[in-house]
DNA sequence: ACTCGGTAGATGGTATACGATTTGACATAC
DNA sequence: GTATGTCAAATCGTATACCATCTACCGAGT
């Protein structure tokens, strides 16, 4: 009875198929192995998933209802392309959120909590003389997920689960592309912290965790405008996606 | 209930049946037809929308995404049933970000904007005596979508949009079940708008919008802790469909 | 009476099949 | 050389069919 041959699905958690594809897809846009503008093809998925396309459509519904993907009737579904706008309008959502979800959080907290959060900016801190705008990021996100972990409204939570997955199609260029903002970043997450832990007002922290995320917003939009002839390569050598973008935007195919 | 500028489709080319399907339903759920708990199956929609149950699935997956449906595997899906804890939760998500919403919107508002909210809140005015919570709902809805609406950041209305969705439920019951509240919220509208008017200062003004929506949740936690007992009749004389929620909960089949 | 177990019907899950639409390319005319 | 028309391939949209699973009901055993 311990494997036999048949009955090979696990029969602890026997997932639907579209739960299934759901997942994959998902996983695929959220590890960027999927980059923005990436065709989902439902045969080809489907194929590759050895289902028919039927769950694949649903999933795909999901990514689409969630705007992770963007859909276009008789032609397909790809992945979210956040321009600028989008950009600036997600990066300035999320500060809401997770400004008012960190000051929710803020006094539920236990100094042990803030304590690993003080650990991992010591470890962005490091990281600043060997840059490794991917690692720095990962930490940052886990930083700011402890702080804001306890809030106790679910369904801002989520708000802010969103927002970071709808950047994290361009959030590592964040850092590299703007100069000096990793370091401030470190500063400013000490500050919070310190803020936490002296039992600061909750608007206040909320207002410091939405300026901090605001002030990357900005400082990308300066050095946006600043240099708009040069970012383009800086860009391209960051982040490999933006060749493919750029290939599959044009034609129905991808690369 | 009604989305912002997007989400539109071309009217020349016929939506899809699965868009088709979405709006059907959505619209149901949006009209309390569908109240919470009530169980939608696949093979009745589709049957009495006269296509086959795909495009219903894939509309059904979409209204999860979103949060309006619950989905069991296996069992099916049924409108959401919003619990007081979601209730109180998406009620100071929807503060939030309508408070922020409405205060990147103040400058952005005519004259004639604010005139118009003016003449909505004395419609509210004037509904006070002959009370009828149905309407003045709506004329609220009305007059925060006036505050809000020229807000340039899309993903934030579109949050905001969502909480109002979230709530449709039974926010009817808000304003009959808070003795008094209705006129507080009347009050509360005039000096918001005059704050528009006068030029305040963006925070104050969000703080302001949020405090509004959060006292409205205040008094609602007060009455229902204070009276629990008589809570539930006052409940179900303003909502017909605790009923026929009580009895769907329990079996699989809708009355 | 109560519980257990089995069975039938209802309903969801998925695969397959076929029609509809779009796209890209090639050929032809100007 | 450019524009336009035609066609085939790719892909999506939907219907139908069939299997899997759940629920409700009913009868046997205690």
């Amino acid at each position: 009875m311990s494997s036999p041959a048949f009955s090979e699905p696990p029969a602890s958690a026997p997932a639907s198929k579209s739960e299934r594809a759901y997942r994959w897809i998902r996983d695929r846009i959220d590890h960027h192995r999927y980059g923005p503008g990436y065709r989902l093809v439902l045969g080809a998925i489907a194929d590759e998933l050895q289902m028919s396309v039927v769950p694949v459509r649903e999933a795909i519904r999901r990514l689409e209802a969630e705007g992770l993907v963007t859909f276009e009737r008789n032609v397909g579904a790809r992945v979210a392309v956040v321009d600028e706008q989008e950009y600036v309008d997600t990066m300035q959502t999320l500060g809401i959120v997770e400004g008012t979800a960190t000051a929710m959080a803020a006094p539920l907290l236990s100094p042990g909590d803030l304590r690993q959060a003080d650990l991992i900016n010591r470890q962005m801190h490091r990281l600043l003389k060997s840059f490794d705008a991917q690692a720095f990021t990962a930490l940052n996100q886990q930083f700011h997920s402890i702080l804001f972990a306890p809030c106790p409204n679910k369904q801002l939570l989520d708000l802010v689960d969103r927002g970071w997955v709808r950047l994290s199609g361009l959030r590592d260029s964040s850092f590299s592309v703007i100069p000096g903002r990793a370091e401030h970043s470190v500063a400013e997450h000490a500050d919070l912290v310190e803020m936490i832990r002296a039992g600061a007002d909750p608007l206040d922290i909320e207002l410091a965790a939405r300026e901090h995320r605001w002030r990357t917003l900005n400082a990308f939009l300066d050095a946006r405008h600043s240099a708009t002839t040069n970012t383009a390569n800086t860009a391209n050598t960051a982040s490999p996606n933006t060749a493919s973008t750029n290939a599959t935007t044009r034609g129905r195919k991808n690369p």
